[in-house]
DNA sequence: TTTCTCCATAGAATTATACTATGAGGTTTT
DNA sequence: AAAACCTCATAGTATAATTCTATGGAGAAA
């Protein structure tokens, strides 16, 4: 199969170099102007010429008294630049999408607190780039970033994911949240996992990592109400349902509700850019990841 | 020069075979489709699409879960696909011209009777080809080949003209042409030398041949007026002025005239399709100069 | 688990590409 | 008219690109 395709084109094919040193050759006037405008040597435009004619099955142009081109000449000039600006427009697109001067992005986010300032930070710096978010759980955005329904996300882990990128932002701890009407100080670990808990759904990383600290002390939660959002947990504790825990930076400014610190044993997590591996790859991606890095750098201090 | 030329292009250029992959893998839906689709291996495939990427410098397409173009991949395929269109057209009307199905052709002609049935048989041919024609002595036939301003011409010549490409289409001899008020049987160089002549102007291959002829049994034509076509020289005749010759292909049909055989050595000449060797590669022309040796021979049976 | 499909990589052979050096054919200049 | 010059073509060579076969790893399907 492969020996018969090149056997077919013994005829030889049309290059765009071809056409690009016909243009010049016009632009010119003589081959060894053509050799000037693209920076090379009089044999090779020779040589190139020569091969388009066989292509193209005519002689394209007299040499004679003065470079004249054929009627087959002129047909293939007119459709020769038609290919060539296309040809350059689609090379400048490419180089200013590489320039970030165009483009989108698809970000998911399970933290919004943490996020947005990222995600301005993008904005302001590449104001051309669409920017489309996700909100959804850690377990969620994963899956999204294994379908390629967005190209990176900002979420909390425990631990870098395997055969993700994973770039930590900050690192964090979980607090609880109780209703302003029932003060408290501090709460210990027993204490939380009897009082009557609102937690996300399993999926949650902030969920998982409650019950990982529970499963270590030997202790089971009391969740009373499982919720779906952070908006949701957040009323079911200013309705006086329960506690919730949500980490350090999302504490809500809400007069109805009261952050207190975990006792004993900080439950950590980080707070990570994520993407696959190959997203690096793309300009946008890669200058979102550096920008987060670069705000919560900018934000901690 | 050279070296930095090689140098500066270190990134890659973007081919028209890499576009071609990667409209084949948009089509196939997976690398191996691909290179089904294009006839190659899909390793061949999958190295293209990398260097594609390399030279737009970002990621075109997942192929994690599925492929799935990104943005610059959307992108690139729209103006993929505006670049191999044109290129198609541009492949197709050289195809067509290569099997003219559209193109031209510039005919010089000295002796319309011999040229006609030619160009006739052409445009019978190839209907599709546009055919000009220019009318003109051998002298003026062969500035304007060598200028380009024809393709190609039918004329008299005594023997081929170096470094053009000559044809024979058919031998002929010169005979005389007399008023129909004075026939005789035969007429003789001397009398033709003496007998008051009608000629056309110098650059004229008929007047060459009838000076040369003079000059070699050392005689001198008697020319009482000098023409400057054909019919000029049929009217003068007609009109009782003198006497002319003609090719013997070209008498004319006409009652005031009478053709009269030369005595003694004939004096032959050949009706030559002439040409440019170069525009022997101009299908149109090559096909011409067939047609023509082809024409000749029929009508010579 | 096993098998199958799909993609990526390595190594080798073939083509393309572009160079330098040189020669032939005209034109212009001296 | 001779010399100098300009233009294009060819030969030979080196580097880069293209494409192949062979093979391995990762995920999906049986």
């Amino acid at each position: 199969m492969t020996n018969e395709t090149r056997r077919g084109r013994r005829e030889g094919t049309i290059s765009l170099n071809a056409l690009r040193c016909f243009a010049a050759l016009v632009e010119g006037g003589s081959l060894s102007r053509a050799a000037e405008i693209l920076g090379l040597s009089q044999p090779t435009i020779s040589v190139t010429l020569t091969g388009l004619e066989r292509a193209c099955g005519s002689l394209l142009f007299y040499r004679r008294p003065r470079i004249a081109l054929t009627d087959a000449g002129q047909d293939l000039l007119a459709r020769a630049r038609l290919v060539l600006g296309r040809m350059d427009e689609l090379e400048n697109t490419m180089q200013q999408s590489r320039d970030l001067s165009r483009g989108s992005i698809a970000i998911g986010l399970s933290t919004p607190a943490h996020a947005m300032p990222c995600i301005a930070a993008m904005m302001a710096a590449y104001p051309e780039v669409r920017v489309r978010t996700r909100l959804g759980n850690t377990h969620g955005l994963l899956e999204a970033l294994a379908a390629c329904e967005i190209e990176v996300a900002i979420m909390t882990l425990t631990r870098p994911v395997e055969g993700m990128s994973c770039t930590l932002l900050v690192r964090q701890r979980l607090i609880a949240c109780v209703p302003a009407s029932m003060p408290r100080a501090g709460i210990s670990l027993v204490q939380l996992a009897e009082g009557p808990l609102v937690l996300r759904e399993p999926g949650s990383m902030t969920r998982a990592m409650m019950e990982t600290a529970f499963a270590a002390q030997g202790l089971s939660g009391r969740i009373v109400l499982e919720v779906g959002s952070r908006e949701a947990a957040r009323e079911a504790v200013a309705a006086g349902i329960g506690i919730s825990v949500v980490l350090d930076g999302e504490a809500w400014q809400d007069q109805r509700l009261m952050a207190v610190p975990i006792l004993g044993e900080p439950i950590e997590g980080g707070v990570y850019a994520v993407a696959l591996p190959e997203s690096l790859d793309l300009p946008a991606v890669r200058a979102f990841v550096a920008l987060s890095a670069d705000t919560a750098n900018r934000t901690a201090l």
